[in-house]
RNA sequence: GGCGCCAUCGUCCAGCGGUCAGGACGGGGGGUUCUCAGCUCUCAAACCGGGGUUCGAUUCCCCGUGGCGCUACCA
């Protein structure tokens, strides 16, 4: 049988990249192994305090810019079979099936006494746990409390004694005490039904053969399998992939700084480098001792005993080199193009965008992109490419625009390169410099120095031959007059 | 508290009984050079503790310790 697998986010806020992560597990293990990747969306939490209907467009938004949109799901399908809030007649006959076959019963319990029986067993320091009051419930009692109209949730008949063993296929044979499992709500008193029922229906229903998902839900699994077993459902084979976790190692939050996917995009990664960096937390190719890898080359090498067990710090540092790694990698025009929303609302260049200034920023950006790890930092990179400077670096200012030496060199400098003629190239505007050199006896050193600061109101920066090359000649000569106007004469120098 | 999972450099991973315990990020040093970056070379850096099993344990088993997760009419 084809593999079928999902990833089912919940709309209760933007996914975090451990989420996306899972995400993207499953969808390379479908790729791997030639199945079908889907998405649901579970959407069984009404509460208005968790509710987010809005970040069901970041969820797609994650999913698409990864490039792995699911083969099914709400957007290229029927809602009705891929988002739980369509399909609550078919939880709600499950929970019927279950309470026919006594393998589950209605609870009348009210919220307050279960809260009061949580904290008087908390503090008694017994484990905590529905008390299964109303699984003791006569037939009788139960029509009368349901004839008054009495509000019910519909629990789990959890066995009262054995075992259930399950084999994950990351963590190995995991057992559970059957009398130590809660008889879980199933089904809540306003119809809707919860997470464990829900998700084994709908998992059924879409004939998913393998769960792959976050390690937080391994503890649950007992339950869910109880009603693979009940309702006669053919159990799907279950992975569980280790967490991503803060440099406390604690779970990822919001305390950790950035964790929303889209909140990475917005700092400038590339979905490129999220991927990339994303499968290594979590899962690695074995002896390979590789890490950078293309899409394609993970789908060719990706397998389940890949994953690890153990938690994964995120490192914001190792994703940032990665992301500068893929910057180096793509052609000036990709580049050119990722950048340019940036460099828009930067007031770098302005839309529509001309040919001309197309054909600028495939010059400039060469000469940037080695220095780029974040596609944020381009405008403030590229700047003094469209722009002269209008003031100087203090420490390039104090160092190289000071005193009459500063004056003299400059002074030559607009000399030799107003009266360059010839080809303006890198390898011309290098003997140009050697020309002022030359004029004014000082060393190569601070005469680039002083030209750098001159020309880029900067002490760092690309290259100065090729950083003059870029800029043309009119721009050069005339930033080299107004940086001799601004050079500093101090009668003693400290 | 109960239940479960995990445990190799600071971090991410490799290792699947015998290795100088390997790679990457980060850190140190060198080289390239006009600065920064990049590139490149190089150094430091780890098997949680205790018992077993075995000729031999980082590796297999048990215990301890530590960390994390779950313990909702949330997913």
């Amino acid at each position: 049988m084809s593999v079928r697998v999902r990833y089912a986010p919940s709309p209760t806020g933007s996914p975090h990249v451990g989420n996306v992560r899972t995400a993207i597990f499953n969808w390379l293990f479908a790729r791997h192994e030639g199945g079908e990747f889907i998405a649901r969306l579970e959407d069984t939490d009404r509460d208005p305090a968790r509710y987010r209907p809005e970040s069901i467009q970041d969820i797609e938004t994650s999913l698409n810019s990864l490039g792995i949109t699911p083969d099914e799901w709400w957007v290229n399908k029927e809602p009705s079979g891929y988002v739980q809030s369509e399909r609550l007649p078919f939880y709600q006959a499950a929970a019927q099936e279950l309470i026919d076959k006594g393998h589950a019963y209605p609870c009348f319990c009210t919220t307050e006494r279960l809260t009061q029986m949580r904290e008087e067993q908390q503090s008694r320091g017994v484990p905590s746990g529905y008390d299964r009051r109303c699984r003791r419930l006569s037939p009788a009692d139960r029509e009368r409390y349901i004839s008054e109209g009495m509000q019910y949730t519909v629990r789990l008949a959890v066995p009262l004694e054995g075992k259930t063993t399950y084999n994950d296929l990351v963590y190995g044979e995991i057992t559970f005490e059957n009398k130590l499992i809660d008889d879980q709500v199933l089904l809540k008193s306003s119809g809707w039904p919860t997470y464990h029922l829900a998700v084994v229906v709908d998992d059924h229903a879409m004939g998913i053969t393998h769960v792959i998902r976050g390690e937080d839900w391994l503890p649950s699994t007992p339950k869910q399998i109880l009603l693979y077993q009940m309702l006669g459902y053919e159990q799907p084979k279950w992975i569980h992939a280790p967490l991503i976790v803060g440099t406390d190692k604690k779970k990822l939050g919001k305390r950790h700084g950035s964790t929303k996917f889209v909140e990475f995009i917005e700092q400038g990664y590339l979905p490129d480098a999220l991927f990339n960096f994303l499968i290594l937390c979590g899962w690695s190719a074995g002896d390979e001792n590789r890490e950078l890898f293309t899409k394609e080359e993970i789908v060719e090498r990706f397998t389940l005993q890949g994953i690890s067990k153990s938690a994964a710090v995120f490192d914001y540092e190792k994703l940032k080199w990665m992301n500068g790694s893929y910057i180096r990698s793509y052609s000036t025009e990709k580049l050119v193009a990722l950048c340019m929303p940036y460099l828009v609302k930067a007031g770098t260049v302005s839309e529509p965008i001309s040919s001309e200034t197309t054909a600028y920023l495939a010059q400039v950006f060469p000469l940037v992109a080695e220095r780029m790890k974040l596609l944020t930092e381009a405008p403030a990179l590229v700047e003094f490419f469209f722009n002269d400077p209008t003031e100087y670096e203090d420490k390039g200012k104090r160092k190289w625009l000071t005193g009459e030496e500063a004056q003299n060199r400059i002074s030559k400098a607009i000399e030799v390169f107003s009266n360059a003629d010839g080809e303006w190239t890198i390898e011309n505007a290098e003997l140009a410099t050697n020309k002022v050199v030359e004029l004014t006896g000082s060393e190569r050193g601070p005469i680039i120095h002083t030209l750098r600061t001159s020309i880029t109101g900067r002490t760092v920066g690309p290259g100065l031959f090729e950083t003059i090359a870029v800029l043309g000649k009119d721009c050069v000569v005339r930033r080299l007059h107004n940086a001799l106007a601004a050079v500093t004469i101090v009668e003693n120098a400290e």
